[in-house]
DNA sequence: AAGTCGGGGGC
DNA sequence: GCCCCAGACTT
């Protein structure tokens, strides 16, 4: 849940995720669909299926447990270098390095290492780290490196006055510390129009299972089309049956996409025949929110629905 | 080596 | 608006 996510993000949803699945062999015994849902508005599904899958291999091979081993860790699904490394030092206290964003801060200002290439940057940030990590306190020494970055070597404004390496840093001895880490090279943003149906009937809401090809894949959500014309012409929802009422719109930013999503509600008080197939149904905008989707929308929507209820 | 994947906070 | 965040995986 930490990978490229801030602690305090994480908190509700590890208690909550804790209390569902208990232990690694409860994780590895749930439905797919259980897990996703309680990632739901956490961002990066693929390491909720990675997480699934892992605990699945280490109930099979490994006894229910994880392996205490580098490389056996490294060939699970979603557990890189960084995450291995941590669950050895913090867990079993092993003279393993982390190497997460805020570590790369650390390294990058107390040796000045910088480098156009990320490749090459990270190899000596890797490199940097293995130099200096101790064969006792691990636990200790990793999590105090972390809490270094993130407290006192933060991105903007650090508190050089009370941190502790400060007379070895070489970026602050040579008054520098701004310049480092270099900034990242910014992948640009597409543009990108969706039209979205929302089809309401006594209360309830249409939604569908998404493919495998596009953003949010094998989420559930309302039916996403390239073009409207592709909306109007989708014959699945019986269109006729139903009245236009409102269009409403919603600008949401991904990682390397803006997405301006085109909202056409449709309204039908009539009783409908409410077929549930495997990845399509019908649902109160309630149980909506125990599903796994991008939530960010789902708030932006029930605030539609609410303000047209009343 | 570059692209992909969410959502949110800081400034 | 831009950058980054307790990164890893795919192409």
């Amino acid at each position: 849940m930490l990978q490229q996510t801030q602690v305090i993000k994480v908190i509700d949803y590890f208690n909550n995720f804790i209390d569902r699945f208990p232990t690694l062999k409860s994780l590895a015994e749930a439905e797919s669909e259980q897990v996703l849902a309680c990632w739901s508005g956490l961002g990066y599904y693929n390491r909720a299926r990675n997480l699934h899958k892992t605990a699945q291999i280490c109930s099979i091979e490994h006894g229910d447990q994880l392996p205490v081993d580098l490389n056996q860790l490294m060939q699970l699904p979603g557990i890189g270098r960084t995450t291995a490394g941590a669950i050895l030092s913090l867990a079993s206290d092993l003279p393993y390095p982390i190497l997460d964003g805020n570590v790369k801060r650390v390294m990058s200002r107390f040796n000045k290492i910088s480098d156009e290439k990320t490749s090459a940057y990270n190899a000596k940030l890797w490199k940097q780290v293995e130099e200096l990590m101790p064969k006792s306190h691990c636990r200790k020494y990793n999590q105090a490196l972390m809490d270094l970055g993130s407290m006192i070597c933060t991105r903007s404004k650090p508190h050089c006055h009370r941190c502790p390496i400060m007379k070895n840093c070489k970026a602050r001895i040579s008054d520098q510390v701004a310049l480092f880490p270099q900034s990242n090279k910014k992948t640009r943003q597409i543009n990108k129009t969706y039209h979205i149906l929302l089809l309401v009937s006594e209360g309830q809401i249409y939604i569908e299972k998404r493919n495998s090809q596009s953003i949010w894949p094998q989420l559930w959500f309302l039916p996403m089309f390239d073009t409207e014309q592709k909306l109007q012409s989708s014959n699945l929802f019986e269109l006729e049956h139903y009245t236009h009422y409102l269009n409403f719109n919603i600008k949401h930013i991904l990682t390397h996409r803006k997405l301006d999503l085109q909202v056409h509600c449709y309204k039908n008080t009539t009783t409908i025949d409410r077929k549930i197939t495997k990845n399509k149904k019908w649902t109160a905008i309630s149980q909506y929110k125990k599903l796994p989707h991008p939530t960010a929308l789902v708030k932006i929507i029930q605030n539609y629905l609410a303000n047209e209820d009343t």
